[in-house]
DNA sequence: TATATATATTTTATAAATGTATTATCTGAA
DNA sequence: TTCAGATAATACATTTATAAAATATATATA
């Protein structure tokens, strides 16, 4: 999926094919999906080196984003976005690697806290220095006002959707 | 994934543990990740009554907005956005619902011609109304000028990533 | 208190996606 | 023409993700 162009074209044809098709937010449907699968492989050929990838990246800013430094896997896979069984998986291989900890919760037993070690906070302030840079050359075709208004707009679409 | 506040809340976080974090194009990137995945459960909740996937629908509707009604796999592949591979047993799936049919290609004995059948059409009509109900409904937070300059910024943001 | 229901996590089985190797065909340079 | 890549599609093995069920604990209510 190289360029935008084509996909353009062919939603063109659809709508000549079936005129109530709703052209514009199908172009932002399209549109959305092809920057996510974009901005998802370049964050995850800047992270392979450091060992981790995108779902394993995630999870570990999660965590350094986390007011009290702790979060349960149901918080985190509500946060990640993925399945609680995957968060298992995931939470296991991170802990092999000794990057977070796990810990049963006091108030509740059938909780578990998980929270960076020393080694997983090392990593992260490892990497963090090229993920800024990536993030900054990634937005670096909008200006500032452009960003604020991009992000505005994308609130607002946000808010039409799951209600 | 319910709300977004959590996630800015995160990065607020984020930002003063590590003041060089760019918090607008991170607010981008979690914004669209999060969108992404709304519209793609939507589809896909749609869809289930039909009998097909996302992936599957979004093949169809490539093959639907082809001008010349046949694509080959590789094209498929750059056109959606899966791996080649992927496309392999997708297609065959599709082939085996009786869905899109498989032809040798006559000038490259390398490529397969893939095209809908008339029952792969008929299926694509048949939830078209649905599909454009749901996207305008997704759409309607945002007023006809706004659409316009969200796909706008999108596809300038899109021209800053991967080149 | 006892019991039903709800929640949190993990296990197991299955499905989906990816990377790599393989086969067949094409293209261009020697 | 022939041979060395390049390209197209698929097969196979592995990794990753999901769904369904199991286990343990908590909460509400009768």
């Amino acid at each position: 999926m190289s360029d935008f162009a084509s996909t353009e074209q062919r939603l063109a044809v659809t709508c000549r094919r079936y005129p109530d098709f709703p052209r514009r937010p199908g172009v932002l449907v399209r549109l959305i999906k092809h920057i996510h699968m974009l901005l998802n492989d370049e964050a995850n050929a800047l992270l392979k080196p450091y060992g981790v990838n995108h779902p394993e990246y995630n999870l570990l800013m999660m965590l350094y984003g986390s007011a009290s430094g702790t979060m349960s896997p149901s918080e985190l896979a509500d946060a990640t976005g993925e399945k609680s069984a995957n968060i298992t998986r995931l939470t296991n291989e991170l802990t092999d690697q000794g990057l977070i900890s796990r810990n049963a919760s006091a108030d509740d037993r059938r909780k578990v806290e998980l929270s960076l070690t020393p080694k997983g906070l090392a990593l992260i302030e490892s990497f963090l220095p090229d993920i800024c840079g990536l993030l900054v050359r990634q937005g670096r075709h909008l200006a500032v006002a452009e960003q604020v208004q991009l992000e505005k707009l994308l609130k607002k679409f946000l808010s039409g959707l799951a209600d």
